[in-house]
DNA sequence: TTTTGAATGTCGTTG
DNA sequence: CAACGACGTTCAAAA
């Protein structure tokens, strides 16, 4: 059967779906009275408490409390289920390396096991990417500036990959920063050590630095006016 | 009771269990074949296929497939969720405002729906932050180096908060920004960034700049060098 | 495998 | 509220 659910279940028996789960690949959640200790990249304790408990085929675990968008505790993809019973507990570890973490749940009663076997899928679609930004500028180069020509993108920098590189009308360089989102100072910084780096390759040609986004912070407004760089106001639509 | 469950239910049915769940502020799980249609900072459509989708009573919601840690759509805490049964079709909208944006997950079969009451619960200790990094250079400054004397942490700038301020033993000023995991250039400009401001605030002081974390790339290490600035090694234990 | 930067980032803290 | 930086960030693409 494509679904298997136990209500109350004894340890032993929701320890035997879950060693037959894990091994078929099936998409688990769990609910139930838990404690959850983490040691990897830095160390946790959980103490006992009612959550949802998310094991994927993939590896991942989840654990998730009553509220927050993200997992209280949880282990990435990659990571290898495991369960026992063991001091009237019913324990499961994952596992995984690269780095060395482990996240270990203690459930001391299970009050829903759901093993779910996925089989029909399809792929997300997004649009509003900073890609989607790039490609409108490249289309209609005139939402800079007139005249603004672009000559490449991602191009490479001593300081790292400019986003869009291109001359204005005057033929004088150009870089282009661009956020997809309203941006603070580290922006403005990005974009200075990109147009330093362009201006000593091009033997100190004078090179103008513009930042693209839907909005700047007053400090970021401040930094782009001190270091002489010009910012372009576009829509998310 | 506190737990609620359904098997293949009618769309009515699972529309009233949803209802009542909104309304007492259970946890919800569903399982199924359903669509999804995100439309806010971002916009996005995800074809039919199996997901578990979750709703929290704090207006979180998740819809995740076989694989990620991460959902493939969701809607953060604070939006209000409603049901609704149209054209054969069980939809479930999550709405909030600030920003704007919506999430509509549209079941075509729900396989299995559950509503869980929590009330127990207990909060998470974690260890290895950059918080306890801070506090055991605090405790013994000679970490950064002979001599150091830290004067103040988190001490503002017009650049920003500096992690830690202090003296060397020459009496120079020394500004410290600390790091958990190895760091990239960001980190590299938000220390000249730091560093520049406090010289300017103490009339040209020349001022030092420390990069403290367990390891950093070689182009950091080359803007480091470039830039004066000296970095530190710490394990995080 | 490591490096790099985006993200519907999310989540706290501070002004 | 906006702003700012940490996060066990995660993730995908590139080197």
């Amino acid at each position: 059967m494509s679904t298997t659910r136990l209500y109350r279940p004894t340890h032993r028996d929701a320890f035997e779906l879950l060693e037959s789960a894990f091994e078929n690949g099936r998409l688990l959640t769990m609910f139930g009275r838990c404690e959850v200790h983490y040691e990897g990249r830095a160390a946790s304790t959980l103490g006992p408490g009612q959550r949802l408990v998310i094991y994927k085929p993939d590896g991942t675990a989840l654990v998730h409390t009553n509220e927050s968008r993200e997992p209280v505790n949880w282990q990435p993809p990659g990571s290898t289920h495991n369960a026992s019973v063991r001091d009237g507990q019913l324990q499961i570890q994952s596992t995984r390396s690269n780095p060395t973490e482990q996240l270990d749940v203690l459930f001391e009663r299970v009050e829903t096991i759901s093993a779910y076997a996925v089989t029909d899928r399809s792929d997300l679609t997004l649009i509003g990417s900073e890609e989607d930004l790039r490609q409108r500028i490249l289309d209609s180069p005139d939402v800079i500036e007139d005249g603004f020509d672009p000559i490449a993108t991602e191009r490479q920098t001593t300081a790292g990959p400019i986003d869009i590189f291109g001359k204005d009308a005057a033929g004088r360089p150009v870089v282009v920063e661009l956020k997809r989102r309203r941006v603070g100072p580290s922006a403005a910084s990005q974009l200075k050590r990109y147009v330093e780096a362009i201006t000593t390759e091009l033997s100190n040609t004078s090179t103008r630095g513009i930042l693209v986004a839907p909005s700047i912070t007053d400090r970021t407004a401040s930094l782009l006016d001190e270091w002489d760089f010009e910012y372009c106001s576009v829509d998310i639509e």
